[in-house]
DNA sequence: TTATATGCAAACGCTTTGCATCACG
DNA sequence: CGTGATGCAAAGCGTTTGCATATAA
């Protein structure tokens, strides 16, 4: 059974919080603006300085939390950037996916994967591995950026 | 037994770092002892304590600066494990390709990738994006496990 | 002798946790 | 009332760095 699809982020978000039996606090609230509010990507620290700066406090075990939760949700996701470090993105939660991340501006699309299936299980049959998990992550430059000409 | 061996994997990280212009010195010979002898992936902490109950004391900074290197010179890869957590696999420095790892037992094998190549190729036209690295990472049981059926 | 490599411990960045308090059902 | 949520600060963990020393070129 699936409720109706909003098409704003917020509530979307919201409405999952609360399909999945959590409270939507009013930090939770916060957090689902601050990141339906973001451009591409960010990391726990971005949210915590974007909130505190705009408005009122939240504790920084809140964001943390709060993020933990929408990523069980799946309606955010962690990216392991080719630095290192990590961020996350807001995502489709009722489909499996992968990201393209602009490595300029941050930005990601959402990538169906129905080829990359086909293949892993091709994988998955000459390698012998009873393939359970994957994960694919594409970096690159997007449109906008590459019109806007050269920046990182 | 172990994977696809052709050279003797020691020989091979520390031709790599002279290759390079950068010293065999005894502590990377001994970490790369290590990574060759390790069945798997691996952590820093790892080499470590192995390094340390085996033999001589090595510093944590020359074990890191040591994988840093390595990493570099494709030597090594990192990887991010389902868990969030870092890993090290020994690799192919010649081609490009990717990991496919073992859930159960941590070995992992070079996966070469001209279809994905394709693929990739295909998502970016449709895109728009130009696309510049990508990283693809697979996780199952090995015939290995599997056929023992527990865990490990 | 000059550049490299190393050890140690302190610093670091990011994330989690313990615990007292507060809000909601 | 009893959970569930929050804030704060402290702890944790993996990794990096500053600096003095040791070693190789």
């Amino acid at each position: 059974m699936r409720p109706s699809i909003t098409t704003d982020p917020v509530a979307r978000i919201i409405q999952s919080l609360e399909r999945a039996g959590y409270q939507a606090t009013p930090n939770r609230r916060l957090v689902a603006q601050l990141v339906a509010s973001t451009d591409g990507h960010f990391t726990a620290a971005d949210l915590l300085e974007r909130g505190r700066r705009e408005r009122l406090a939240i504790g920084r075990a809140t964001v943390f939390r709060a993020l933990d939760l929408l990523t069980t949700l799946h309606v955010v996701e962690r990216l392991d950037l080719p630095n290192g470090s990590h961020a996350y993105v807001l995502c489709d939660p009722d489909e499996h996916h992968h990201h393209l991340v602009c490595s300029s501006c941050g930005r990601s699309e959402d990538i169906a994967d129905g080829e990359l299936l086909a293949l892993i299980d091709r994988i998955g049959r000459r390698s012998g591995y009873q393939i359970e998990a994957h994960r694919l992550e594409l970096f690159g430059t997007c449109p906008r950026c590459a019109a806007a000409g050269a920046d990182q």
